[in-house]
DNA sequence: TATAAAATATTGGACGATCATCATAATTCT
DNA sequence: AGAATTATGATGATCGTCCAATATTTTATA
């Protein structure tokens, strides 16, 4: 039923101190909560629910955070800096070129640990609650930005190596509208993608920019 | 504030026998449905919101749809239909070679009627909600089935003009994923992109179908 | 055509269910 | 023992549905 399962601490035979209690359960709780929300939508990630899936009492959250609301907004913005971390880490490898770093960091979204059903389906959840929620809409305006700034002087160094003249923040911007399309995709089923071809359709459309004007 | 208001009937000075006032009231709670969940989501299109947004009271959903889960599966199809209509008739244009129906039906959906800020919002609530409603799930799979059985031939047959070996079905497909995500995109408004550049990323886009590989 | 009766349309209040938050109690750790 | 952690019941708010009442239109009748 849910392949991203996090055993609740009973299932924990370590001993820990309280520091490293607290720093457990409250990650518990964010990964709880984007399972929940990938799995029933915000509103559907009740208190309830969240706190059962992160094996702890509805109580609990009250001790973590602020509210309900603060939870999800946290859920997010920690899954984002793991995201845009392991991309970061692509655009500086020095060992690959500029259209190779492209390529990884597209297939990167396609792989564990970035790509889950879960992390595309809670993904799809929070840009979609975006439209009337401004806490998150800040959040996802932020991390879009972010990684168009990373993608933005990869295309610009590719170009030029291909000796071409394109518009480099429009191709990053345009690329991630893709992946998110993809994600999207993924996370519903509703066009039977897999994510194999996922990646191909990337590769694709990073071949479009790279190739020489008919 | 709400580009598509439908008037109330008190707006409506002319007399409508009982048949013209049913059609009347069903498409505006249809409309209503369809501008509240762009603007609150699914769980935010309350019954109060709607009704108010059609002009209506409370109680009216219950007289014209058995449930309000009805009511909002009922403007989902509705809207369907009228956004597949307008691509059948695209791709059954004699006077357009294959390729330029795939651009112009790929260009209809950053067009008005097809088109406005209002839809790509409602669905971008639907195809989220989808994940967890199998109703709304059956009803986009059909959709998205029904496209890219129309777009798949027409892929077939410009690429036969090109000399040039494609998947079909796969280009169909990541043609509407990639509209799919700009929908999105353009919804929440993540990624400051604006309608003009969404047509001109699927040009590009059918351009890296059509191009020979290096 | 006028009018009564029937059918249909519309309204808004009541009810029951769900949920987040809070207060308080119980338990565990230091 | 005292502090931190965890559990549970109570409370108030929100929402969909149902229902009784009121208003309007249509049909039947003379």
């Amino acid at each position: 039923m849910n392949p991203n399962f996090q055993p609740d601490r009973h299932e924990i035979p370590v001993r820990m101190n309280q520091a490293e209690n607290r720093r457990f359960r409250r990650q518990s709780l964010l990964r709880a909560a984007i399972a929940t929300v990938a799995r029933y939508d915000i509103q559907g990630a009740t208190v309830e629910r969240i706190c059962a899936e992160a094996g702890a009492s509805r109580g609990l959250i009250a001790h973590y955070f602020e509210s309900k609301e603060e939870l999800l907004l946290a859920a997010l913005e920690d899954w984002f800096q793991s995201a845009i971390k392991i991309k970061r880490d692509i655009a500086k490898d020095k060992s690959l070129s500029a259209e190779q770093r492209i390529r990884q960091i597209a297939a990167s979204n396609f792989t564990a640990p970035s790509y889950s059903w879960e992390n595309a389906a809670a993904w799809q959840a929070f840009t979609n609650a975006s439209r009337y929620n401004l806490a998150y809409a800040d959040s996802i305006r932020s991390a879009s930005r972010k990684v168009r700034r990373l993608l933005k002087p990869l295309f610009k160094r590719a170009a030029r190596k291909h000796k071409l003249k394109i518009k480099a923040g429009f191709a990053a911007s345009s690329l991630y509208v893709l992946i998110d399309g993809l994600w999207n995709s993924l996370a519903t089923g509703k066009d039977d993608l897999k994510v194999g071809s996922a990646r191909k359709v990337c590769d694709k459309f990073v071949d479009g920019w790279f190739v020489k004007n008919q």
